[in-house]
DNA sequence: TAGATTGTTAATCGATTAACAATC
DNA sequence: TAGATTGTTAATCGATTAACAATC
């Protein structure tokens, strides 16, 4: 069967195609214009057959012997990510975790710009990181109109996330990075994504306790 | 079929242990003394059914009628994960990330002590980060083997990770947990898991790209 | 042309869910 | 006891892999 293009593509493979985006932005800096699903699948380590069934999944073709081309294929995952536009950021706390993202570099080259940082605490309000000021929590709606931001990221401790999420749907965002450990409950309308540090330490515990035998 | 015990959960359960042993702490903190599958279930939007079929991967038993017992369900987990001992850490870049996942309180609670941190920009090392103070590469090993290090955070940007994971390797770090947007290639001994901030980003978008149509 | 690589189907594999007997 | 909840089996669902005809 032959898929619907630019809908509902499985969990799954958009995480592959955030990895294909990544090793196919590093080969064409490299100079190649074109590249194959095998060259992809052993830059990752996986297999040529789930690498062209992902790539099914895109408006886009390969050619026999050739491959994909290097150019057309990153804009083709850009696009049906949805990360060939900008995207305006809002981060809620300003401690450790929440300047560090504020001051990151890396999110400029995915297309992602923080345009606001808040925190509750005013000790910390009015403090600068780079070319932003720290903000109290009532300016928020305000800077998400006048900036049209639309992602917010979640940096406060657990028992203040679920408050945080709240914050920002009042505010108008639907996309939310959630950085606390916390669960979050939000509508339906709202997309929530979870990075949840500490997990990935116990899980990569898990991995190394269990290294060989499994 | 009875599951064996201690060896080879799958992949999806042990990151939903993790979600457990969230949950779980916080329930035990409230009080509570027992806890359904049920109760876990509508606090993590997942099926009772899933719930069990996951405990089941562990060496304990619930009771009909009343569920789990709170703390030796906790214990057991973290038993299982092992994050029943301390895990010590060490940080591979000094830039924002590095120094704030060196300043984070939340890795305390897990079991994770940080005891090191590392650089091979001279214009960082010796900067003081809390009680830390950013140090040369070429003294990565001997903190290992010092502090007994088991777990390495690669903190650099894309480009240098690589380098940064065959340091940690020849320092005997077999745990590396990685931040950089490049994929590893590492030995067959080694265990690494990946934290992409920016895939999760991008994650996002498309979820809310594809709200309600999915 | 011959050979390499795609796109797609079908088979396999694994994960989730439903159902229900056992049990407290 | 009656009712609630576990543990486990079997069914369903979805994801990955293998295979190969089509094609450049």
């Amino acid at each position: 069967m032959t898929h619907s293009k630019n809908i509902c593509i499985p969990d799954p493979v958009i995480r592959r195609l955030t990895r294909y985006l990544e090793a196919v932005r590093e080969y064409s800096e490299s100079g190649s214009e074109w590249i194959s699903s095998q060259e992809i699948a052993d830059s990752l380590g996986l297999t040529s057959s789930t690498v062209r069934q992902d790539l099914s999944y895109l408006d886009f073709s390969g050619i026999s012997k050739r491959g994909y081309q290097v150019g057309p294929l990153r804009d083709v995952i850009e696009n049906s990510l949805g990360t060939d536009s900008t995207h305006k950021v809002v981060i809620i706390g300003a401690g450790n975790l929440g300047r560090a993202l504020a001051a990151h570099s890396g999110f400029t080259r995915g297309g992602f710009a923080i345009c606001g940082i808040f925190d509750s605490d005013t000790r910390l309000t009015g403090t600068r990181i780079g070319a932003l000021k720290v903000r109290e929590m009532h300016r928020l709606a305000g800077t998400v109109r006048k900036k049209n931001a639309d992602i917010g990221m979640i940096a406060v401790p657990g028992p203040s996330a679920q408050k945080a999420l709240e914050d920002l749907l009042h505010a108008g965002i639907r996309g939310i990075l959630n950085f606390s450990s916390a669960h979050l409950n939000g509508p339906k309308g709202a997309s929530i994504v979870d990075v949840r540090i500490v997990a990935s330490l116990q899980e990569l515990v898990y991995r190394m306790k269990s290294s060989g035998k499994c």
